[in-house]
DNA sequence: GCGACAG
DNA sequence: ATCTTGTCGC
């Protein structure tokens, strides 16, 4: 798929903070009646020099891969907590550019609006291809409420008062997984849309595979 | 000052 | 993210 041109990188912590005010306002909402078809999954694996970029697409209608990419990378942007997707993004968009068919949703590993300034790596990503993502993170972006224990219980993430996710439990009786819209997305369409990719494990199927064709690729 | 902090 | 053994369960 075409990969828009990636807009100046920031050098350091300050210019990564003034890129995301810039972008985030150009975030945009998404219908709460979607349904996803074609669902890539996105993932990260780092051996000590270089990173491993993955990208699976899913048809969530039979659950089969449908297509796959992988690039290798260097890591330019030191992992700093807010500022993942510096550090993630470029490889990500290199493996993203080996796809030919354009998903209807990218699911990120990692927040999206769940973040101290409300833009993860999902909106980041979202906002630069134009497309509808959302993201998947395995932790808590702050201390959050439990939800239930029954699959498909969910509890709101608040931040400042404003609900911007879901702590979802994708497995009876297992960790939840933490859910928030990227670009184009609802919250609603999220939860349901993870569910369905995730009908075995605590993690969505695009996560699943997307991690272990990307770190099967860094070994051996 | 010290520890925590998506991946 | 990654470093790591065994173990319980389907």
């Amino acid at each position: 798929m075409d990969i828009p041109p990636i807009p100046p990188w920031p050098a350091d912590e300050a210019g990564a903070l003034a890129e995301q005010k810039r972008l985030r306002g150009l975030l945009e909402d998404g219908p709460g009646d979607a349904e996803y078809r074609l669902v890539t999954g996105v993932d990260v694996s780092y051996g000590e020099e270089r990173l491993i970029a993955a990208a699976v697409t899913i048809d969530t209608a039979t659950m089969e891969t449908v297509e796959e990419s992988t690039r290798e990378g260097v890591a330019r942007f030191p992992y700093v907590p807010g500022l993942l997707a510096f550090r993630e993004l470029p490889t990500l968009l290199d493996a993203l550019a080996g796809l030919k068919r354009v998903p209807g949703l990218l699911v990120c590993d990692g927040h999206g609006l769940a973040h101290p300034r409300g833009f993860g790596l999902a909106c980041h990503l979202g906002v630069l291809l134009g497309l509808p993502t959302i993201g998947v993170a395995k932790n808590a972006p702050w201390p959050t409420t439990e939800p239930g224990p029954e699959r498909g219980d969910q509890a709101p993430i608040l931040r400042d008062g404003e609900v911007v996710g879901a702590t979802l439990r994708t497995q009876t009786g297992v960790k939840p997984v933490y859910v928030s819209t990227g670009h184009r997305t609802e919250l609603g369409a999220a939860c349901r849309a993870v569910l369905a990719l995730a009908p075995k494990h605590r993690q969505p199927e695009t996560t699943r595979r997307s991690d272990g064709l990307g770190r099967r690729l860094l070994r051996g």
